[in-house]
DNA sequence: TACATATCTGACCATACGGTCAAGTTTTTT
DNA sequence: AAAAAACTTGACCGTATGGTCAGATATGTA
């Protein structure tokens, strides 16, 4: 049979069907969790071969610590739109705004970290004590200058922080509750925007900012 | 041999047995979810042989229905908390103090809801569109009126109630990460008291209220 | 005491799961 | 063109799981 066209180079194939695993086994993990996402759903999920999952990803265990670490690496790479040069209006608000997309584009995601975090975070703890832990005090450091300024109001830092994460992550986790209660229809683009609007507004009034 | 001293009439022993399974079963399905949680595993927790769980609960899923329910149960217990008789300063402090207090005292419970709704809210389908809709939308139009009647900001109802829900529920679902980023220990009592007043003062003067 | 009812539990079973493997096919390299 | 490497896959295996059941024991009732 002629080459597929999409293999350019030897490692394409490869590359690629770890991609469609990847992306069946985070919205499996997402929708059944850990324990009860079998690979043969994953399979059915990639439409491949459930032995072909294993011969990409020796466990299962495997393929869920990829999992989990892409959607840390996307958060992180987030992160860095809390840019602290900006000042608080402006860095708090983009890093809002991004979350917020976060939770609209990779919901999945969200859902496998939160579950992950739930059940004692017993892959990523080590993710936990290190990248998120110097990041938060970063921030945190960040944050106490500005009240130290007088450029927002004196709050806990590490509380501020929670209610951003809380907040935004929760129209990814809770989607299916938001969704229920919104006559059982997702979210239109016009209420994505509300939604980012609100938190926005609510947050950065709270802790005395003007909304830009 | 000589009857237990706590029996006192003839149900005790079954209302006992099935509480003692259910304090059990809340913290093995929150901790590795209901795939993840086998009947043997909660009948350790509970110290019983196995089949006695099944004398008791005649499937692993009417144990979940259970569990769950009982949980809802306190929640709305809780939501009445959120008086609005009493204007929305007075309600919404009281409605999350009473939040981040179950947070505290009732982790697993949310815990086990939380997973639940990320998986597709499968067994409590109906409670979401029955009792939970219908609190939401009285308690929305409260806040409608509230606003109409300029005693706090022109917010959008639900995104503050999500708020309140998220932020709250952050401390039972994400206690794990909120201690390691913790020093890797819980919170002390004035921890939580600041936890609280944090959450509050943010939400209060969010929406354009001063904290009682 | 005699009978009935409720509780307890070890042993057992069918099923479904993660993972293996050998035999094939395709693709790349020489 | 031949050899090597990479990929594919149906069939298979040991284990762990939810659930059953019969027999034992305790408790309540007449």
């Amino acid at each position: 049979m002629v080459s597929n066209t999409v293999s350019f180079h030897k490692f394409a194939k490869r590359s690629q069907n770890q991609k469609i695993i990847l992306a069946a086994a985070e919205k499996v993990f997402a929708e059944a969790g850990y324990a009860g996402a079998t690979t043969q759903l994953i399979a059915d999920v990639a439409n491949l071969p459930k032995a072909n999952i294993h011969y990409y990803f020796k466990t299962k265990e495997d393929l869920y610590r990829q999992v989990v670490y892409n959607i840390f690496d996307i958060w992180m790479e987030a992160a860095s739109a809390f840019d602290t040069e900006l000042g608080p209006r402006e860095a708090l608000s983009r890093y809002i705004d991004k979350k917020m997309d976060l939770a609209r584009t990779h919901p999945y995601g969200s859902k496998v970290w939160a579950t992950e975090i739930i059940h004692g975070a017993p892959i990523i703890q080590d993710y936990l004590e290190g990248q998120l832990l110097e990041w938060s005090q970063d921030r945190s450091k960040h944050i106490q200058r500005w009240i130290e300024n007088g450029e927002m109001d004196s709050i806990d830092s590490a509380h501020l922080l929670y209610m951003i994460w809380s907040t935004t992550q929760h129209y990814a986790d809770f989607g299916h509750q938001i969704e229920t209660l919104n006559a059982g229809k997702p979210y239109s683009d016009a209420q994505w925007q509300i939604a980012k609007l609100s938190v926005k507004t609510i947050i950065l009034k709270g802790i005395g900012l003007t909304p830009s």
